[in-house]
DNA sequence: AAGATTCATTGAGATGGCTCAATTTGCCGC
DNA sequence: GCGGCAAATTGAGCCATCTCAATGAATCTT
């Protein structure tokens, strides 16, 4: 994780006036003129590849703001079974506190580095600076929006929708790298298996047929390439 | 719905002061000196078993905090699938709202009274009473936790592990009525099962089941009686 | 009270996704 | 470049749940 950040770091390392993903966290609504009061309460932690970063039920201290790479949220039963709730990428809030302890795991998928915010300290900074609780309820708006919608892919799609719903969620949310018809999965096909309630088989022989009938290109496992997204479309959303 | 209410009616029949959903809503967080704001921006409405109350897409004015009566949230599938993505009961928040409209549908599931509120009128609330963004957000962040449990239970619990999550869930929070082992379930067999993600064929014959291993009583078919409750807790947990 | 309608239950057979097992592929260190 | 390990793919058979169909129970209408 030596080399691992976007630019380089002569400048403080880790300088709230420039992070580049303060826009899209709870910290685009703290004011330029609260930065130094931000800045304060925050520190950075590095995980590496597959590290647990808190597991459910963990008493819960501090929140975090992914600054980068990918972390998987999980809930577990007591015979193993896991099912994957999310995958949060930079700028994401992660530390859903309920009684005190964490609603749910969360683990690093490649390298991850998190921002990181005692939970005493963002309770003062939601008082101090109130555009922050309305930053923060909108964010679980969404979130809770996106729940929504993972349930009805799990309790109503086949796998065939799944995956399909599962890769062009990717593409609009996450590689929006202009007309790129291209998308990174940086987790493993278990990952993926326990996040759309399915097993690693079924994952894996769906990928197969969606590239035998040429609606992806899977230059290896972590990578899909759509020739034609419309036609992709049409497959997600037909019955 | 002409005598359903469940006090007497002399006062005035919507009475901030007098409603007894207040604590559980999020006007507990308005305080009795600022009840008469609160007053002057609610209305009610009233809706009959099965009607629709809004559809997912819906261009969206207003909010509600249930009344009285049960509620099915869901969302649909272009093939008509279904997803039942919760039940809200008095005191709950209704009108879950992204990019101006409704992010599901709702209905009534029996009779149903609801606190109506303009959406203008909600956001100079939250900004004259801070406190109630406050209560929203921990309102929000409770639902998200159960939305976590709910992915679990869709993506990982078989059939007979979804209908005793289920049951207990209403259990623990809807009919505590002491010690009383009973529920209800004001909902059809094809409500559950859209909330479960199962057929209702599986859902009866899981009941049915259930009953002839003498882990329930079923004197009809909406309600049920745990002859013993820790039993019922044992067999959900077990793999 | 009989008929109609809706909802729930039960039965029988079909199947999508799972389980178990064997390869194959890709990656890492030396 | 070569073993060794983990991840992904592929194959074959099975089973939990679904589908299709019939029956039963409850409620509403007239």
């Amino acid at each position: 994780m030596s080399d691992s950040s976007k630019s380089a770091q002569k400048a403080p390392r880790h300088n709230c006036d420039t992070c580049d993903v303060r826009h899209k966290a709870m910290c685009a609504a703290v004011g330029h003129e609260h930065t130094d009061q931000l800045q304060a309460i925050v520190s950075h932690r590095d995980y590496s590849p597959g590290q647990v970063i808190f597991e459910e039920g963990d008493p819960a201290d501090y929140v975090f703001n992914i600054s980068d790479g990918e972390v998987r949220l999980y809930k577990l039963l007591p015979d193993g079974r896991r099912q994957v709730t999310g995958f949060l990428t930079p700028g994401d809030f992660l530390g859903l506190i309920t009684e005190s302890s964490y609603a749910y795991g969360a683990g690093a998928i490649g390298a991850v580095e998190l921002c990181c915010m005692k939970l005493t300290n963002l309770e003062r900074l939601l008082s101090d600076i109130p555009p922050v609780r309305e930053r923060l309820l909108d964010m679980s708006r969404d979130e809770l929006a996106a729940a929504q919608e993972q349930m009805l892919l799990l309790g109503r799609k086949t796998a065939r929708e799944k995956i399909l719903s599962f890769l062009l969620y990717r593409h609009k949310h996450l590689d929006r790298t202009d007309s790129d018809a291209s998308i990174d999965l940086p987790m493993s096909r278990t990952d993926i298996a326990d996040y759309l309630g399915l097993t690693i088989e079924t994952v894996s022989r769906t990928f197969t047929a969606l590239r035998d009938e040429g609606l992806i290109e899977l230059p290896n496992p972590h990578h899909v390439i759509f020739p034609d997204l419309d036609a992709v479309r049409d497959a997600a959303d037909a019955a």
